[in-house]
DNA sequence: CTGTTAGCGCGTTCAC
DNA sequence: GTGAACGCGCTAACAG
């Protein structure tokens, strides 16, 4: 491998290197590689022949960005790691609606994980504005870094925070629709599977000491909406919305002498898993068992069941967060964003038995 | 939404106005952020003091980065759309690989793709090496930018080129090692189902001509690897690695009249799809077709097959892109790294019908 | 249309 | 330990 150059000049040419071999002043050779400024046909053939020989490849980016106080990137921090992140098609769905919106824009997407000491990290990168999505409050001091940066922060379902944009989705309301659902096809007895609570992903009942220190909003508010249509529903916790947890937190919930009725999981996957740990244990769905999930993506190898399930824009939830990104960039003050999930009944809820 | 600051003083804080507050020069305080220098625990205290009282989060990114030259961001171009190439694990298990490792070397991640006009973007970022992910040829010109700007660039399982570090898999004799298998097994008419071979992603069948053209080295590596052993293998080209794609594939394969008696996917997913057209068709796998994957990766809701496949360390492959990165960029010239592909014998494959 | 003049905010020599 | 000066590479103002 040879990486260096093989020039014998060892350092890079610059802008003022070529200025000066065109003949013309740095500024006009600027002129003629941004395109922003009245400069002649002659004379920018002659900076482009110049930067030719020299191998000069166009303007240092980091300068540009010293110089334009811009850097073109925008940080998108995600909470999990990026395994556990992107195993949920949630997840995947909305970045790609961030990517989307960004790239059209010609901003570029640094992909942040809140792992340990990379929160020092977060606040080092040249970025122009950032995105967290489905973050804890364990960000509030990042969020004050960027703050007095003045770097606009857009948050995706998190608690509202001052200075933060928020772009929300209705998960309490649409969890106490999902629950009426249940609830009016005559189930009195249902459990949550939950999404993790902690940053440990620890699993376990849900209680209400874990529910006062959550910090994942997004499973608190799905609670509640079922909360305020079963006040004593009881559940655990899954550690991470996989297929498997599902499956894990459907055993301990259906291999217990209180079996519920129903249950009510978070996310699409880990509802998925309950369905597998019903078939385990011989309890028909939804016959015996009604299964509500969320999220409404598209699960393999789910069939003959359909999941009944909150289907929630995702991909428009990510574009929406990359337009107030740039909005907010051009000093606009965008009106804060709210989504709704919608309610379809498949064949995984059914009377209650 | 208030993003600008609330203080009257329109400007952020820069270093020097810090120094000044502080009573030392620039250069102290300078140091007294990055611990770099020795500096008195009362001088440090004064400045930081000084930091807060102006609401100084600390030196600029951009800053820095022309200073030291070094951005401390590395760039990960992908091919496809971000929800094409995470819809195949492998690519997110790659990337989780890359990640870990950049993320402890408090290198931040940009993910970029080969989107139309984000060509001009790719090389407008201000990154400090690029890994490239089964690109396209296509990318020849950025390569060429990189390459000027003095920019590593490390490929995945790419065609070689001058002064790109290659990551390669044995893409070829693993696909051979496959078709052995089958061979051994008695099977002679045998059928390809392969990766997009243009960027365009168009089905249909495999022909010399679009061979020729392929801008996608995985697919005709493995393509050559199994016509190591079967010659005269025909197959058709898939629109990307789904299961969905897979299912097109096979139906086109084994709708026919000389329906082949063993399908090599050149992906897991893809090879479900073929198992799911198997079924559809009323075809038994492994009694009348046997089925063949690439890449080991966990797929949901196969069961009650195992899916005999080539295990590649996709993990491995983008923690050792990383790790080149790293070493590239630090001035070392570490060896080409190249890995290998493991033959699972599941359920899906038997002796020729 | 082009040149001149100033910085952007910081880190790094050197001296003291 | 600390300060003074310089320059990283570029671009936004103004002149002409």
């Amino acid at each position: 491998m040879n990486t260096e150059a093989s020039s014998p000049s060892a350092t890079r040419p610059n802008l003022a290197a070529v200025a000066a071999l065109a003949g013309v002043s740095a500024s006009t050779a600027s002129l003629a590689f941004s395109g922003a400024g009245p400069v002649s046909e002659t004379t920018r053939a002659k900076v482009l022949a110049a930067a030719k020989s020299l191998n000069y490849a166009g303007p240092d980016p980091r300068a540009q960005s010293l110089r334009r106080g811009r850097s073109g990137i925008i940080g998108v921090v995600i909470e999990d790691r990026l395994r556990d992140a992107f195993r949920d098609p949630i997840n995947i769905a909305m970045l790609d609606g961030i990517a989307d919106e960004l790239g059209t824009a010609g901003l570029a997407l640094l992909l942040l994980t809140e792992t340990g000491e990379a929160g020092a990290d977060i606040s080092l990168a040249p970025m122009d504005a950032v995105i967290l999505v489905g973050c804890s409050t364990q960000l509030d001091r990042s969020v004050t870094v960027f703050r007095q940066r003045g770097i606009p922060v857009v948050a995706i379902e998190a608690e509202r925070m001052p200075d933060v944009f928020p772009i929300d989705l209705d998960n309490r309301d649409a969890s106490a629709r999902g629950a009426r659902h249940l609830s009016s096809l005559g189930h009195t007895n249902v459990a949550i599977v939950s999404l993790p609570l902690e940053e440990s992903h620890a699993r376990g009942p849900i209680t209400r000491e874990r529910e006062a220190a959550s910090s994942s909003y997004t499973a608190t508010q799905r609670s509640l909406g079922v909360r305020d249509v079963f006040p004593a529903a009881r559940g655990v916790v899954s550690a991470g919305s996989f297929i498997e947890e599902g499956l894990i937190a459907g055993r301990a919930l259906l291999e217990r002498g209180d079996k519920p009725t129903a249950i009510i999981a978070q996310s699409d996957l880990l509802a998925v898993g309950v369905i597998r740990a019903a078939e385990e244990l011989g309890i028909g769905v939804p016959a015996q068992l009604s299964v509500l999930g969320f999220d409404g993506v598209h699960v393999e190898g789910l069939a003959p069941y359909e999941l009944t399930t909150l289907v929630q824009p995702a991909v428009e939830k990510g574009s929406a967060a990359g337009r107030a990104v740039i909005e907010l960039l051009e000093g606009g003050h965008p009106e804060p964003v709210a989504f709704e999930s919608e309610l379809r009944v498949g064949n995984t809820t059914g009377p209650a038995s």
